[in-house]
DNA sequence: TTGTAGGCGTTATCAT
DNA sequence: ATGATAACGCCTACAA
């Protein structure tokens, strides 16, 4: 590693007239610029990010913080983040709370000692079902966070929500009025997480205002949930219509569905939850509630970054990206 | 952010007695000590880790450069990296390269600049068309690399490899022996890879050896993949088998095939490739070859903390990870 | 135009 | 047992 130091020594001349030459000052002449620059190009010198990061106690680096990456939505929403954050020259530290408080925790404290200069992450389960909320709130007396989807109300901090319950609310609403269906199962598997109450609500309260009967099937992360719903599809053939609120069961109703005999989408529609290439491993096409989560990972780096620039304490803001159903061959009788 | 310096002026006692005090030192006292570790948690003083990381010149942070997140093989490869390094008290930088070649030099030279003790890296498709090596070469002199799946053979660094041709070989001579198919079509979508050329090489060993004729269908990331599928075979009626050997073209197949009212497994046999959790979203269950990413991930992770702890220079390791047939219901004949 | 000196926060060596 | 000093590599106000 070539240091400034050692450039100064080949050229005879100190380390700070080095140091201006490359960053281009005006003190320095034309003629030592070149050689400085020359060497320096020759020897490959690369300033230490380190000592710059310490100079400036800036690192230009964000800690992400998600409960996994097997979940296509948290990966989208990473891919969201890096590719703002390398249009401003950021880095991003990942960790995975793997929906563990204790894991979550470790991980704030570590990167706040100075490594990141601000934090994006969506809570784990485990924090949210027991409500710990310290290490977000020491964290954030000094460092920026911004939550996204996984939020928690009583932290004041920056956040990016969806609009979960509208969502499903408009999504049931379709299914209803526009499909004309009557018997609608709404299948889950987070009904613990605070967006999976949100997206329940939504069903529910279109259920209510239709005069209709709410069906709502919940998986409890059994190691068979294709089963579980083949078995209650099979008890409850009245059934005209299912949306699930994860990325998965959706794909798993339409084939048990299938299995069953059942045409999709005359004899059922089925709207899953998730992102749009979900549609690559259904057939017929599956119809999703695209969670937009690229977009949700770009606003929330974006909201941070602004943050982290204004020099004016900005007062926190909460911002919505909008989900968008996208219809496509399991709802509609003409698919 | 409180520092040693603070400390040591409220406790009126020397920075460096601060220090020792904090890390244990048999030098101070235990009266000291007490006062000191006490204030020190009072205030919740943690080190700087950049000050730290500039003293010592180790970064406890690893590069991690990947193509993609989206696709679930490296999703779960970087899972299996974050596990390891994070029992070793290790964090990691993750850039995605979007399989760019100046996307992935860019984050090679900025990381490179002190920032991270090592790289873990999967090549960039562009990266490997192009055969450009010299970022691996220059940064590999003063940084370890491991690569991992997308491998460069003319670059001298460790690496951690997939039995790709053996994997698809022994699973292609499966479905000739023990499902006795003769009609086997081999579906790819990464076929400039070396790993896709692997695979194909492998299938095609197989059905050369049973003398059978081989066919291969290349989507070439066609935007209507499954209906080239579709098409395909409804040309070639007389398909008994398939084998893909990416993560998705698989249970695309199994749903055409279905589509065309062939009967699965009985009609047709169908093995994707990716990881055991896409049987979740088929039905049947899908067999797949699991390419064991999150073994592979913690493998290259242990093999770079090996290098960076030793202090001899080992020279470097290829390490292979053998991948596995799961049979599920789209193979046997009795589902 | 160039050089000197000090400091970012920590640690290690060498006095006292 | 405690303190002073230097150093990691960079930057910059101030001197020369």
């Amino acid at each position: 590693m070539v240091t400034l130091k050692e450039l100064s020594k080949l050229l005879n001349v100190s380390v700070s007239t080095v140091s201006k030459a490359l960053s281009d000052s005006s003190e320095i002449s034309d003629a030592t610029k070149r050689r400085v620059t020359e060497l320096a190009n020759e020897l490959n010198y690369k300033p230490n990010r380190i000592a710059q990061q310490l100079k400036s106690s800036k690192t230009k680096v964000i800690g992400v913080v998600v409960p996994s990456l097997m979940n296509p939505f948290f990966a989208e929403v990473v891919h969201g983040i890096e590719t703002t954050l390398e249009q401003h020259n950021y880095d991003m530290t990942v960790c995975i709370s793997n929906e563990s408080l204790e894991k979550e925790q470790r991980s704030f404290n570590l990167l706040s000692t100075g490594s990141v200069d601000g934090f994006i992450v969506a809570v784990a389960r485990e924090t949210q079902n027991k409500h710990r909320v310290k290490h977000f709130e020491s964290v954030g007396k000094t460092t920026p966070i911004v939550m996204f989807d996984r939020v928690l109300n009583d932290v004041s901090c920056s956040k990016v929500v969806v609009d979960d319950f509208q969502t499903v609310y408009e999504a049931t609403k379709y299914l209803i009025e526009d499909e004309k269906r009557s018997q609608i199962l709404l299948i889950s598997n987070i009904e613990e997480l605070s967006v999976g109450q949100s997206r329940i609500k939504g069903y529910t309260r279109a259920i209510q205002e239709a005069g209709l009967h709410s069906s709502v099937l919940k998986l409890d992360n059994a190691s068979n949930p294709d089963e579980i719903i083949l078995r209650y599809l099979k008890n409850h053939t009245d059934i005209d219509a299912i949306i699930s609120i994860d990325h998965i069961t959706g794909i798993m109703a339409l084939n048990m569905a299938k299995k069953l005999n059942k045409n999709v989408p005359k004899d059922i529609s089925v709207i899953g939850f998730g992102y749009v290439d979900s549609k690559y491993v259904s057939s017929p096409r599956i119809s999703v509630v695209d969670q937009k989560g690229f977009e949700i990972g770009k606003t929330s780096a974006k909201l941070l970054l602004d943050e982290l620039s204004s020099d004016t304490k900005i007062k926190h803001k909460t911002l919505m990206v909008k989900s968008k159903l996208h219809l496509n061959e399991t709802t509609g009788t003409k698919p």
